[in-house]
DNA sequence: ATTTTCATGTAATCTGTTACATGATTAC
DNA sequence: GTAATCATGTAACAGATTACATGAAAAT
C-alpha cells in the first residue's frame, strides 16, 4: 500500500533491535550495519516520518534537550511484516567504489603517487582486519555466531565486513608493490 | 576551474583506451569496470557535453544511424592533466548493499526463504567466479598484468573482481548452509 | 571557556534511475 | 516481418550530501 525505500527498510533492520530515537538510529547507521549501508541524519528524519506515516514504526514524544520533543520510535506489526516480505526477494547488485576506479585507470597517473595512495589503503585495511577480527572473535564467545541468537545479524554482517577488508588489503597491497616496480625500473632505465 | 564529478573522471578513464562514442561508454562501462562502476546512457550523455564544454574531451561530429549527429569524443591534455590529478587523491569509501543489509536482519524473515535467496546469491557468484578466472588467465597470457601495459587496469579491476565475488560465494554459501540449520531445528522441535 | 554529545529539523544541491522519444541498419 | 543493435537525447522522479539552524547538558 505505501512504498517503503531501502533506507525504510534499514530503519525497520535497526529497530528490531530495540526502540530508538532519530539520533540514536544515525549513530546505530556506523557499526557495524554502517560498513554497508549509510545515511545522514538528514536522510533519517524525513524518513522516520514516512514510516510513522505508513504505521510502519509507532511515536513516543517526550522531553528533548534542544527546542523540539524527543521522539522514540518503535516497530509495528505492520512493519515487521513489511520487512519480512522485502528481506527474501533479490538483493539489487550495488558496485561503485572509486578505489576500483582510480586502479582501472591507474596508469594515467604518476604511479609513485598512486602506490602510495594504495599502501595506505592497504595499511588501514590491514588496521580495520585486526580490530573487527577480535570484535568478531568477541561476538562469537558472547554466542552470536548461533543464527537463533537475536545478535546473528550483527555477526554476519562483521563476518563479510572482515573478509572484504582482508581483499582490500592484500589487493592494495599487491597493487602498490606492482606500482613500485614501475617506479624502481623507470629509475633503473634513466 | 570546472568541477568534474566522479562519473565525469570515469568516463575520462574509459576514454583514455580511445575515442570512443556516448554509445560505446554505455557498453564499456559494464565490462569489466562496470562491475565496480555503472552508469546509464542518460547520465553519460549530459556528462560528456559538460566534459567537452570544460575542454576535457574534443568532438568531432559524423552521420549517424538515427536522426542526430554521430559524436566521437577524444580525450584532450587538459582531460588527461585532470585525471592525474584527481587519481592519487585518497578515495572514498563507499559501502551500500542490499545483499548484507538483508543479512543484518535475516532473523526477521522466514529463514527458509532466507535460506533459499542466499544460496541462489552464492551459485551465481560461483557461475561469476568461473567465468571471471577464465577471463583473468586470458588477460595474464595477453601480458595484462604486467603494470606498465595499457591494459593493466582492467587487469587490477578483474582481480579484484574476482575476489569479491569468492568472498560473496563463501560469504553466502556459510549464511545458507546456517539458516537451512534454523529450519531443521525448528522441524524437529515442532 | 570551549568542545562534545544529545536532539531535531529544513533547504539547496547533486547524483542516479526510469521512462519517454526518434529512427536507420542489420541479423534472424 | 520482427527483434536486436546502433545512436542520441530529454523529463520526471527518487535518493543522497552538504550546509543551515537551534539549543540544553555534560565533559574537558
Amino acid at each position: 500500500m505505501w512504498f517503503v525505500s531501502t533506507l525504510g527498510y534499514a530503519l525497520l533492520s535497526l529497530l528490531t533491535r530495540g526502540p530508538a530515537t532519530g539520533y540514536d538510529l544515525t549513530r546505530r547507521m556506523r557499526e557495524p550495519i554502517g560498513y554497508f549501508w549509510v545515511a545522514q541524519h538528514s536522510q533519517i528524519y524525513p524518513e522516520l516520518a514516512r514510516l510513522a506515516g505508513a504505521g510502519h514504526v509507532e511515536v513516543r514524544e517526550g522531553d528533548g534537550p534542544g527546542p523540539r520533543a524527543k521522539k522514540t520510535y518503535t516497530i509495528t506489526e505492520s512493519g515487521r511484516a513489511a520487512l519480512a516480505e522485502w528481506l527474501p526477494e533479490p538483493p539489487a547488485f550495488q558496485p561503485r567504489s572509486e578505489m576500483v576506479l582510480k586502479a582501472y585507470a591507474a596508469n594515467s597517473a604518476d604511479p609513485a603517487r598512486m602506490a602510495v595512495m594504495y599502501q595506505r589503503i592497504a595499511d588501514e585495511a590491514g588496521e580495520r582486519l585486526k580490530a573487527w577480527r577480535a570484535e568478531l572473535e568477541a561476538m562469537a564467545k558472547q554466542g552470536y555466531s548461533d543464527p537463533s541468537h537475536p545478535g546473528f545479524g550483527n555477526y554476519a554482517v562483521l563476518k563479510i565486513g572482515l573478509e572484504s577488508q582482508r581483499v582490500t588489503h592484500d589487493w592494495a597491497t599487491w597493487l602498490a608493490a606492482e606500482l613500485r616496480e614501475v617506479v624502481s625500473e623507470h629509475d633503473g632505465a634513466d
